[in-house]
RNA sequence: GUGGCCGUAGCUCAGCUGGUGGUAGCGCCAGGUUGUGAUCCUGGAGGUCGGGGGUUCAAGUCCCCUCGGUCACCCCA
């Protein structure tokens, strides 16, 4: 066993899992800044207080956080999401609004890993502040799921909910807190100490016992007032307009403090297990404000890279792409042959690599074929003095031919041509 | 954080109720092919059986602790 390996709930991520979440976040800049979002990157680690703003009552803020107390005597926390910090971005620099900005990059929540839950995790996600207007809400979840179908995904469930007016998230919270309380003992231990906490989640509840009098427990939509029920409406009108299927779920709370109206996730369908949630997101009206700014209207949503990965895995889409070079330069002549076509071609944009340490043909050829490379150059002693080289395809039975060096770069060129088209 | 299962080569794993030498496949390296890969044949390297302690004449196998993984709960991405 090795002297060292990454901490609980971190790992490395080696080719080609690693090519694949660099195209993953490709595909999503795409998506995003076709409709105007821009990237922003927010520091890994803020102020602690930035991150209690998402609830004090969350599992997130009370014991998840990765905090400590730095060498100036701050109280610091690297960032259990990226919400927050955009907020606080926000707060900093005033930008105009609507204030478009996507991100990417790795979130530290100190939790007891599992498959497609880990302490350091990928999302990728946007939000927009200072917008009000339903129709936003239509866009962000609309690109959310423009991506999920860029990606391939076909089994991704989108479930949608509101939590209308503060106002009404509130008197929804004493309606259900009275609704759980009367049940008193039946309840179960755990749900009896979320119910202290916050009402709203024992709705989450799995336990079997509990099913009945969540069945029973009022619902959001008795509460919402007429303007929340009315930006609702619209919302669910603009994504039935663009053709994104969804279903109402009233128990989607959500596990932030900060959501009001509309809140959503996407749910994968092939993932048979606790962690079938991809994404999700909503709008947080108050957050802003919470951070010392003006009152401001927000939305987004963050996706999870690995479970989305994992989603991708069981449909069989979006695997890792092709990385192979184009060309591998074998050397039987001592190898400065190999450094010098090597070094032409790839400042003339033709991929290439080659071996090292003067190795056989033979053990050269394997690696050749080993890399993916589409075609061999091979250089000998006879091709060094007769100033050619040998073109030899790899990855087609074609016939291996020679040409002058100094015709090696055209005729690679159209070789390559002819063999991707 | 609580509980179940698991931990043998780089990878996937065999090893029955503890009993003489630690398996196999893939991968890697070399040779067969004195200048040619992917196929085939032969050979080779590679292991503190996760770590520590204990029981026993004897432990990969049983017990305890510990580390790591996994699944469920909790919660979420």
């Amino acid at each position: 066993m090795p002297a060292f390996q990454t901490s609980p709930g971190m790992r490395d991520i080696l080719a080609p899992e690693s090519s694949r979440w660099r195209a993953f976040t490709s595909v999503f800049a795409d998506v995003v800044e076709s409709a105007g979002y821009e990237l922003i990157v927010p520091p890994l680690m803020e102020d602690l207080g930035v991150f209690s703003r998402i609830g004090e009552a969350t599992d997130v803020v009370t014991k998840e956080m990765y905090d400590f107390i730095d060498k100036g005597d701050r109280h610091v926390a690297l960032r259990p999401e990226q919400t927050a910090s955009v907020c606080r971005a926000f707060v900093q620099h005033r930008p105009v609004t609507p204030w478009k900005a996507w991100y990417s990059g790795p979130n530290f929540r100190y939790e007891k890993p599992q498959r497609g839950r880990y302490r350091q995790f990928d999302q990728v996600g946007i939000e927009v502040l200072g917008v009000d207007d339903p129709y936003l809400d239509v866009e962000v979840i609309a690109l959310g799921w423009e991506f999920y179908r860029r990606l391939g995904l076909r089994q991704v469930e989108l479930r949608l909910n509101s939590l209308g007016e503060p106002a009404d998230r509130a008197r929804y919270v004493d309606a259900l807190r009275a609704h759980f309380e009367a049940a008193g003992d039946d309840l179960t231990p755990q749900s009896r100490d979320t119910l202290a906490k916050n009402p709203l989640r024992v709705l989450d509840s799995k336990r079997e016992s509990d099913a009945r009098f969540i069945e029973s427990a009022p619902t959001i939509d008795q509460f919402w007032s007429p303007e929340a029920a009315a930006h609702f409406a619209t919302v669910r009108a603009g994504l039935t307009e663009l053709g994104v299927p969804f279903t109402i779920d009233m128990k989607l709370v959500r596990g932030l403090d900060y959501y009001r109206h509309t809140t959503f996730e996407f749910a994968g369908g092939t993932l048979d297990s606790a962690q079938n949630a991809l994404g999700g997101g909503g709008r947080y009206d108050g957050l802003v404000e919470d951070l010392g700014g003006p009152a401001t209207p927000g939305i987004g949503f963050a996706l999870g890279v690995d479970r989305t990965l994992l989603a991708c895995d069981d449909e069989g889409v979006f695997g890792a792409p092709d990385s192979a070079v184009a060309v591998f330069v074998v050397d039987t002549a001592g190898g400065a042959a190999a450094m010098s076509i090597t070094a032409e071609l790839r400042s003339q944009g033709v991929s290439a690599d080659r071996s090292y340490e003067n190795r056989s043909m033979k053990a050269q050829m394997k690696a050749a074929n080993r890399s993916g490379a589409e075609f061999a150059v091979i250089i000998g002693t006879d091709e060094l003095d007769a100033g050619t080289a040998i073109v030899k395809p790899l990855r087609t039975t074609g016939d291996q031919s020679t040409v002058n060096r100094s015709d090696l770069l055209t005729d690679l060129r159209s070789r390559l041509q002819e063999a991707t088209s």
